[in-house]
DNA sequence: GATAATACATACCGGTCGGTATGTTGGTCA
DNA sequence: TGACCAACATACCGACCGGTATGTATTATC
């Protein structure tokens, strides 16, 4: 196994391990026993625990921006955009029920860290930012092509779609998996809802995401 | 001090430290000590830290419910109702900018706990079916009164305003003290749009909502 | 083929955590 | 007034955690 291989092995074993369950439960011990990995190994590829989590963080956010890219692709109408990134945030990587939307790493390790680790929380915090970059593009696409009704704050429903988004997450996993189905079409309206997306446009174009093949 | 006293002393400074950091990273004995209340006492109360926190949870709900009986008044016009709604949310009893949205240890101990504890979680799934009532019962009022856009379905719209929430605790505490003011903003506008609230409606009543003196 | 740096592996450490065992005290009631 | 019990207080435990010290293969460099 390489050293390269070795890294990735455990920024993904981490990720899926917080993502199922949360920073603090994870221990060094149990992600480096599940990537195959020594605790000598992990510390020579990482300061500390907080390093790998950062590092995680960004490795997974370069992946979700090409896949985002992809769907806000000018190719896409926007309404085609919107369905799109619904069907992209409901997309569960993992197939853990109660960790249905995507991000939710991120999510989960704001309202877990506090304010002990800063290191952590600029991390997320950036993180956070993104995705509001992400949704203020939609909502501009949007807006351009007059599907929302009224004036519109871009950077405010930007900001709205991404704190809603987050709350998806954590009630996602508190109603545990019985809910699924039902935050799944929770997404839809809710982003309609906060967009103030025209009433006629609503459930129209039926886009669902797919997961692009791997390189 | 009486055995009632130092129990609730044990609930009050629980939440409040929670509050401020995590469910994982306050310990029992930073707790008793906060409290004035050593090891034994704590024990003597409470089986666990788990038990703690479900019995905190409950103490705390049955504060926020008498609060919340009052805002949705029938003395008050349905808009109010909703003014009130939006400044309860965001009042902050502790004074901690990090954390300006009321329920938000609920929330966060959502995402910490994982699925690791499954007491707490059950705990947690009942706050958040108590929210998603208060807030059906928000929103049937104010389709009552004819004040939101289309067709409603109540039960959704009550849902995403809880999920809604959720999200803004998050987004508040990752954001920190910067966006507060900006957060205040988001909440009545989130919650208008979620709503379908007629746009004549928006930024009308400007109740602002005031914490009740204590018995 | 000698040297050195990389990439691990193993064993271990100090500290903290939730929880317990046991001692003490003040009030209650017979 | 003495038995009794709730309500603590103190001391301590084993488990686990993040992190380190040190040893050992493997690979690159000259």
């Amino acid at each position: 196994m390489s050293a390269e291989e070795t890294r990735n092995r455990l920024l993904d074993t981490a990720l899926e391990l917080i993502w199922q369950s949360n920073y603090n439960s994870v221990g060094v011990n149990e992600i480096c026993k599940q990537a195959g990995v020594t605790k000598g190994g992990f510390y020579h590829h990482f300061e500390s625990k907080a390093h790998l989590f950062c590092a995680a963080s960004e490795h997974y956010w370069e992946n979700i921006k090409r896949d985002l890219d992809a769907v806000l692709s000018p190719v896409n109408s926007p309404l085609e955009q919107l369905e799109n990134v619904i069907g992209f945030i409901f997309h569960n990587k993992f197939g853990s029920p109660a960790t249905c939307v995507r991000g939710s790493p991120f999510f989960s390790a704001g309202l877990q860290t506090g304010c002990d680790e800063p290191m952590i929380n600029d991390s997320l915090q950036k993180m956070s930012q993104n995705c509001v970059k992400y949704n203020l593009a939609l909502v501009r696409s949007l807006s351009a092509a007059g599907y929302l009704e009224g004036d519109v704050d871009a950077e405010r429903v930007a900001r709205l779609l991404s704190q809603y988004v987050q709350g998806l997450a954590g009630f996602a996993r508190v109603n545990g998996c019985a809910c699924l189905e039902t935050v799944r079409k929770d997404i839809g309206e809710g982003f309609y809802r906060l967009l103030g997306l025209k009433r006629q446009y609503w459930f129209t174009t039926r886009a669902t995401w797919q997961m692009p093949a791997k390189a």
